[in-house]
DNA sequence: AGCACGCCGACT
DNA sequence: GTCGGCGTGCTC
């Protein structure tokens, strides 16, 4: 034995580890091994954080600078798969891109905690076998209910107490009275018994050979030593899911993980559909909808690589798979990838960097391709696939503007002659016809005929919406609902109120007055909450139940209905107000795609599209087909201004319940804002909603050239100004909507 | 994110 | 005289 040590080179010879923890704390955190505990990076840990225990992930060595008397032991070894290098770095990347703390971040990989440790088995019940379960038997009554669930438990399998007493139609004591003599015996039930697994080897569908192309493309960019970005460019109709199908066989054939992002996930059981048909089983998935124990399930898959492939919205971006080989992200335009509430980030942007880490291809999907993702493929950063035609021959919808300008419109009306026309030759031949507006509930305003007074949400610069299938007014960024009052709040009128303008269930009505022998149907994302719903509204449109359909957004997402032949759009202006930098692009990705609804298989469609301003470059490009010629002068303009992608565009959100604290707040961040070459700060005005769920809001906006770090501009800022009195100021890099 | 510490109003 | 409000700050 040597000397006994000092506690100095004891110190000394404490090995350290540093620990990210799901908190929005500065950085990693400083741990000392007990002698025994080995972790790597990756590995979770538990730890003390004063009072507490808590969860976290090792990240790397210590960083050293802080005091052994403050340094804390981890408890414990979390036994679970480690966190791969890849997600930790992209965890690191995404703090700093977005400003937040790395622990905010990591908070979503570990949105599971209880996932971390592993399920207690679920105890089963089987029939006990071998001579003594036949004795057992013989020593008892066997009466009624004892003789079903014997006969339930014939086939030898194990059945949970659950799923036993209801196939038995027996309660539980008969079980456990079965059991306490010896004839049945508790078993662990494996996880998913027989759960079957999608299968690459399965053959594809026949692809045209311009998928073919497409499709070998893809497998072979997933061959490749490092990560790249192809844009898997192709029509509604044209066979993308399919091509990119083949990508996902070949890298679940490579033995990896896939991960598919889509946007609206609980709306897709036709994409669930064609997965299943292709690989003969579901995928795993992954949204905010999926109950607490398959999200446990799923993540623990994920962690352990059995789960081969998962499909899901923007948050399984940051789902800890153990390799992941491919990542498709569908609709790649699609705002709804953007993330808006906690960390500000694109989901779509931050798999491009997932793949990067992790040096696996990643795939863009879109019959209306970002900007963005244009201009990536225009400087030679992302390959582009297009796809030129329609599978199976179907021709495109011929897409006609109607002028309202020149059309006789009814008062409270929303259907032009011209459209009400075309309506009824559609029913008139047996066909289906769908009818687009972009606004839910039963009128987006109320006012008071007495008075003028218009109802407002308490908590929101917003006005209150009419619902009245629901039959109450409804916030729809808060979701505060009242009933509609019997008397204006402002004049006291008695029920004075008038609905003004439309939603999709006023359009209903009018729809129902002029075509009242036609079968209507409303398809809005609060008309359909459950997954179900949508799914059977879907049946009945394909089984022809469904004469016109009226819907929101929602019917422009992956439904294909062969038999609707016209779209009518009710109001294309309705994207194009308000100051959104993507507000034409939007417009024109929202229209195109439902005008592809019409027109499947052999039937031509049309598309009729109602609009004040049919000489606007997005109503020219639908109308002309020329996609590329608008994008490229939407570029143009974005380019003159230096905006984004030729310019970098940061919001800072500065919120609190004290208008004056917020006011005074901006105020000082306006003040210490940062200028020089190329540096523009704007503001600070009211944010888009000046009042959000009881939080006033301002904005300041900063705009820089493409070659400025934006993030280290705005921390420097940002660190200057001490905040109080509830006030939080939050960052959005490349905000979408602003004014 | 929790939890403790700290300085100003209505109660056993 | 104390209990408790939540504003501010810290947690390796």
């Amino acid at each position: 034995m040597g000397p006994i040590q000092t506690s100095a080179s004891r110190a000394a010879e404490t090995r350290r580890v540093s620990v990210l923890l799901p908190l929005p704390l500065g950085g990693a955190y400083d741990y000392a091994l007990p002698p025994d505990m080995a972790p790597v990076p990756g590995s979770f840990v538990v730890v003390p954080l004063g009072p507490r225990r808590l969860t976290g992930v090792v990240w790397g060595p210590a960083t050293g600078d802080v005091a052994t008397e403050k340094l804390k032991y981890v408890i414990a070894l979390v036994d679970a798969p480690p966190v791969a290098e890849e997600l930790r770095r992209l965890i690191d990347w995404t703090a700093r891109y977005t400003l937040n703390a790395p622990g905010s971040i990591l908070r979503m990989a570990m949105s599971v905690p209880e996932a971390l440790h592993p399920p207690k088995p679920a105890i089963g019940y089987a029939p006990g076998h071998g001579e003594g379960a036949v004795l057992a038997l013989a020593r008892i009554r066997l009466t009624d209910a004892r003789r079903r669930v014997m006969a339930v438990l014939a086939d030898g399998r194990a059945r949970t107490m659950a799923a036993l007493t209801a196939e038995a139609g027996v309660g539980a004591a008969v079980v456990r009275g079965l059991a306490e003599h010896d004839c049945l015996i508790a078993v662990a039930l494996t996880a998913e018994d027989g759960a079957r697994q999608p299968d690459w080897r399965r053959p594809g569908p026949r692809l045209s050979p311009a998928q073919q192309e497409a499709a070998r493309a893809l497998v072979a960019a997933g061959g490749e030593a490092g990560s790249s970005v192809t844009l898997l460019d192709g029509v509604t109709g044209s066979g993308k899911t399919e091509v990119y199908f083949e990508a996902v066989a070949a890298t679940l054939a490579a033995g990896r993980q896939v991960l598919v992002m889509l946007p609206e996930i609980a709306l897709t059981a036709q994409w669930l559909q064609r997965f299943e048909r292709r690989f003969g089983a579901p995928p795993l998935q992954w949204h905010s909808d999926i109950p607490g124990r398959k999200r446990r399930q799923t993540w623990r898959a994920v962690a352990g690589g059995d789960g081969r492939i998962v499909v899901g919205a923007r948050s399984a971006l940051f789902l800890p798979f153990r390799d992941l080989g491919l990542i498709v992200v569908d609709e790649e335009h699609d705002t709804s990838f953007k993330q808006e509430d906690g960390a500000i980030y694109n989901a779509r942007d931050m798999a491009v960097v997932r793949a990067a880490m992790g040096r696996f291809p990643v795939v863009l999907v879109s019959a209306t391709p970002s900007l963005e993702t244009m201009v990536n493929c225009w400087r030679g950063r992302y390959r582009r696939l297009v796809l030129p035609e329609r599978h199976a021959g179907a021709s495109l919808p011929t897409i006609t503007a109607i002028d309202l300008r020149a059309e006789e419109m009814g008062r409270q009306r929303w259907i032009s002659p011209r459209l009400h026309a075309a309506l009824a030759e559609t029913l008139e031949a047996g066909e289906q016809a769908m009818l687009f507006l972009n606004r839910r509930g039963y009128a987006p305003l109320t006012l008071c005929r007495a008075c003028g007074h218009r109802l407002a949400c308490p908590n929101c610069t917003a006005w209150l919406v009419e619902h009245r299938l629901a039959g109450r007014l409804q916030c729809h960024h808060c979701g505060h609902a009242t009933p509609l009052p019997g008397d204006c709040p402002e004049c006291g009128a008695h029920e004075p109120f008038a609905a003004c303008g439309p939603g999709v269930e006023r359009l209903n009505e009018e729809t129902a007055r002029a075509f009242p022998a036609a079968r209507l149907a409303i398809m809005a994302s609060d008309t359909l909450q459950r997954p179900q719903a949508a799914a059977e509204l879907v049946r009945r449109i394909e089984a022809r139940e469904i004469d016109i359909l009226i819907g929101t957004q929602i019917v422009a997402k992956g439904h294909h209905f062969p038999m609707l032949t016209l779209v009518g759009v009710i109001d294309a202006d309705l994207g194009l107000a308000g100051g959104d930098l993507r507000a034409a692009e939007r417009t024109y990705q929202l229209l195109h795609q439902v005008a592809g609804r019409a027109g499947r298989e052999d039937r031509p469609g049309r598309v009729l599209v109602q609009t004040f301003q049919p000489e606007h470059p997005v109503m020219e490009a639908l109308i002309s087909g020329q996609r590329d010629r608008f994008l490229e002068a939407e570029a143009a303009a974005r380019r003159a201004h230096e905006m984004p992608p030729f310019g970098r565009l940061a919001a800072v959100i500065v919120s609190g319940p004290n208008e004056a604290a917020v006011d005074a707040a901006s105020r000082a961040l306006a003040r210490t804002a940062p200028d020089g070459a190329g540096i523009r700060v704007l503001g600070p005005a009211p944010a888009p909603l000046a009042i959000l769920r009881g939080r006033h809001r301002r904005r300041l906006l900063m705009k820089t050239g493409r070659t400025v770090n934006i993030q280290k501009l705005l921390k420097r800022w940002l660190r200057q100004v001490r905040l109080k009195g509830d006030v939080r100021v939050q960052v959005d890099i490349d905000p979408y909507s602003f004014l």
